[in-house]
DNA sequence: GGACAAGTGGGGAATTGTGGGGAATTCTCC
DNA sequence: GGAGAATTCCCCACAATTCCCCACTTGTCC
């Protein structure tokens, strides 16, 4: 299982391609074959799980009960957002059109690691979603973990 | 698992790197390999992780329900300052960039063990945290193990 | 004072990030 | 079904950054 960690800005091409950190792609599993799904991620941003992850992901949803109108919708807007793309030689993927839409991407990216996925932000909308941040870091790490 | 104690005030050279006292590094497990996971500190300092005690902290973070805002919020902010950094040949670390820019640490900085982990701070930025002490060491001692 | 360990600074090799061209594939229209 | 346009994929070269090695200075201990 990865562990991804760490922030980077990249440039975006003009052929909507950002690289990977060097890092967060050394720690890929050999599993996701250099294979990301990337989704649309919660507050504006792009989500990417590496392909064992995403299978495991799968995995919980197929369990839920599509009798369920709640469940269906949920199910719906996972995936319909879902995309496959593979590293480069250089290390980049594709961003997809509706993704870049949807997180307001354009020539600059942040890619942040966050164990288990990979985020791809908008700079500013990046720094518009620090400055709503209802608690300090040290406040919020006291309430999340603090017992 | 180390057990990091003492200070030392060392430069920080042009290409941001640092070294760690000597003493430090003995204390070091071979689990850790050389290799610190450098984050974000409470209070405007870095902290170093030695690898395997970082793990464990992964571990506490991974069951952390990722549908939840605030622990989105807090994996998020813990995770995208983290990046892993290894002792070069003569025991130095680099600091990352974002990192020193929020220590505020630029050609000196002041290193300090604090049990499973080291902490890095600018050295003015350390006298200002200590004049800004409610209580002075020994009533902070009995507050906190003075049970 | 001398030997050794630890801290300091710099050069250049290796790796990573960036942008572009063209081949291959897919999509759209007639 | 075929032609042409658009998109995706693969490869390449160059700029920028990181990593590895080395030498020198300073501090400590005998």
């Amino acid at each position: 299982m990865a562990s991804f960690k760490g922030q980077a800005a990249y440039s975006v091409d003009g052929k909507g391609r950002v690289a990977i950190p060097a890092k967060m792609r050394a720690a890929l599993s050999p599993e996701a074959k250099g294979t990301f799904t990337m989704t649309r991620g919660f507050e504006r941003c792009i989500f990417l799980y590496p392909l064992d992850e995403w299978e495991r992901m799968e995995a919980d949803i197929a369990g839920l009960n599509m009798y369920s109108r709640q469940n269906r919708d949920f199910v719906r807007s996972m995936l319909m957002w879902a995309d496959e793309v593979a590293l480069d030689a250089q290390g980049r993927v594709p961003l997809t059109r509706p993704l870049m839409e949807y997180a307001g991407i354009r020539e600059r990216a942040l890619i942040i690691g966050a164990l288990e996925r990979v985020e791809i932000w908008d700079p500013d909308a990046f720094a518009r979603y620090l400055e709503e941040q209802p608690a300090d870091y040290e406040t919020l790490a006291e309430r999340v973990m603090g017992g």
